[in-house]
DNA sequence: CGGGTGCATTCTACAATGCACCCGGTGCCGTAGT
């Protein structure tokens, strides 16, 4: 299919035709909008910006502009059925393709997709490598895919939801048609993995009103689960005084869920019960309920969040510490959507962490899994294009076969030609296992170290805030005056310092690093290999092992003292 | 990585400690049976 340089003009009279077909007559883009659009028609872009910026109709106006076919991935049935729904108000022709829709309705949309009968087919990752869709979407005039909910990418692509990575694969199949991701929030690892791991070629990466002001942030800490979970009931207790609002609590485990439920409940504070061991029904009421403000109070795993989108929520809760900082603060996104004063208060202990550990350790596929597969694709006679084709040949699981898939590509025991199809290359299975567990090793120091910022977080004295944007990639030298640290004045400003967040450096050891994070005397720097790593600034300057590399932006590189 | 469970051991009665073992989050899809 040909690529979409067929747009027409990002700022001529047809973008103020489509704005005002998808915003209304009096409507005017958001800084947002217009900084994703604006170059969109030429670069692939990731885009960053907060819930409620405006995300769907920057897609759905560039998709008014290229005047071809969106194909819009997205991750949850529930929020495909609102992004399809969105879109006919806005008067697109949109269709989801989906195991929630009989066989019938998806060859429908499918069919509409290829005949250039439609605008928008919104799908779940796993749905590109199904012989159906990929053979219409091979015919459809495609001239734009978007990621929605990108850190998905990041966070479920590995083993989750193995079909993330063969989304890149269905890009260049199709011709490189444009790519645009988007997420509420990404810190620089998470925006470098979606870049590399989506193939977006000379990627456009736009961050936009990560701060949120008005949510006050605080830590507590605790020794015992118990004296952890009086903590949190209190604090409950003490913000859910104001009328009218409401609140989550998350927690890591189911169990921990039910448990607190129980303990708010014998607190006078009636709770409900909301992770993936619940009947759907349930959780579908829950959740309705919660978004109705019928319901007020939610205790939940992380299966609580996308697609939640309730304004007056004022307090958000941890009991336990989430499994990175990019994960928390999508939690507490959720807090103080209409701008008014919110809370977010993390209460840990110190070995709460280890569970964290586990849940971010992830596995490699088996050898034989690996070599079963790579047999599969070299006897495929049509470049393996169907995976449940290589599922029943080997005779493994279709989840089995993507993640194996995922990593024959990645450790080059498979490649992808250009006409998208799969050839193996002559590495062996064992040569790719051995790499592939290799990387695993790599990978596991890296979310050890994602693990263990958040206990930097939940530790720190000084303004949380800055140090929270900071790790996720935004620059904020001053105090807040909206965190417990600042209320305490013991936050310090750190201005002057000699390494600044964002600036590149080198490490004798450990190579190229970002600095994520500065404090009065020490510095957190991210490192490819080896995650983030906390370093005395004065020490590691003097000793020259860590110096700055081509200088911060906008200011001359200095040699190490 | 650490907590909870269940069984065994400790040294003579019941309670307490020790140890091995298992478990822990997120959602698609498709298929079996109503």
């Amino acid at each position: 299919m040909t690529p979409a340089t067929a747009w027409s003009g990002a700022d001529g009279p047809d973008l103020a035709a489509a704005v005002r077909r998808v915003l209304g007559p009096d409507a005017e883009l958001r800084e947002a909008q217009r900084d994703a659009l604006d170059g969109l028609r030429d670069r692939d872009t990731l885009l960053v910006a907060r819930s409620g910026a405006g995300k769907t109709a920057v897609y759905a106006i560039a998709t008014l502009l290229s005047g071809r076919l969106t194909v819009v991935v997205s991750p949850l049935l529930a929020l495909q059925r609102d992004q399809v729904a969105g879109l006919r108000e806005a008067g697109l022709r949109a269709e989801s393709v989906s195991s929630a829709r009989g066989a019938r309705a998806q060859q429908a949309a499918l069919d509409r997709a290829a005949s250039g009968d439609l605008d928008v087919l919104v799908l779940g990752p796993e749905q590109l490598v199904r012989r159906p869709v990929a053979e219409a979407l091979d015919r459809a005039p495609v001239g734009l895919v978007v990621v929605d909910e990108a850190h998905c990418v990041s966070e479920w692509g590995h083993d989750f939801r193995p079909d993330y990575v063969h989304v890149a694969g269905t890009v260049e199949r199709l011709g490189r048609p444009r790519v645009l991701a988007l997420t509420a929030t990404a810190s620089p690892q998470v925006r470098d993995e979606v870049v590399e791991r989506l193939g977006m070629v000379d990627a456009r990466v736009l961050v936009h009103d990560a701060d949120r002001p008005n949510i006050w942030l605080g830590a507590h800490h605790a020794s015992t689960p118990r004296e952890r979970d009086d903590r949190v009931v209190a604090l409950v207790h003490e913000l859910v005084v104001d009328p009218g609002g409401a609140g989550l609590v998350y927690a890591r485990t189911r169990t921990h869920v039910e448990e607190l439920v129980e303990a708010l409940g014998r607190a006078g504070l009636p709770a409900t019960a909301y992770h993936a061991g619940l009947p759907a029904r349930e959780r579908a009421d829950v959740e309705r309920a919660f978004l109705s403000g019928a319901l007020d109070l939610v205790v939940a795993t992380s299966a609580f969040g996308m697609g939640v989108d309730r304004a007056d929520v004022r307090f958000v809760v941890h009991a336990g510490p989430p499994t990175s900082l990019d994960a928390y603060y999508q939690e507490v996104g959720r807090a103080g959507r209409d701008g008014e004063p919110a809370r977010a208060v993390l209460v840990s202990r110190p070995d709460d962490f280890g569970l964290n550990q586990y849940l971010r350790s992830g596995g490699v596929p088996k050898r034989a899994t690996l070599s079963a597969v790579l047999d599969a694709v070299a006897g495929a006679e049509d470049g393996a294009r169907d995976q449940r084709a290589l599922a029943q040949g080997s005779g493994l699981a279709a989840r089995t076969v993507s993640g194996a898939l995922g990593v024959l590509l990645d450790t080059g025991a498979v490649r992808r030609e250009d006409g998208g199809g799969l050839v193996a290359t002559g590495v062996s299975a064992q040569a790719a296992a051995r790499t592939a567990s290799e990387r695993q090793e790599e990978r596991r120091t890296v979310e050890r170290s994602r693990v263990e910022v958040v206990r930097t977080y939940a530790d720190t004295t000084d303004c949380r805030r800055r140090l929270l944007l900071e790790l996720l990639g935004e620059k904020h030298p001053r105090p807040c005056g909206a965190c417990d640290s600042c209320e305490a004045g013991t936050s310090v400003e750190v201005a002057d310092a000699p390494l600044r967040p964002g600036q590149a450096v080198e490490h004798a050891e450990w190579g190229p690093g970002q600095v994520s994070v500065v404090e009065e005397d020490r510095v957190t720097v991210f490192f490819a290999e080896r995650g983030y790593v906390t370093l005395d600034t004065e020490v590691a300057l003097e000793a020259g092992l860590l110096r700055p590399a081509g200088g911060a932006p906008g200011e001359p590189a200095t040699p190490a003292a």
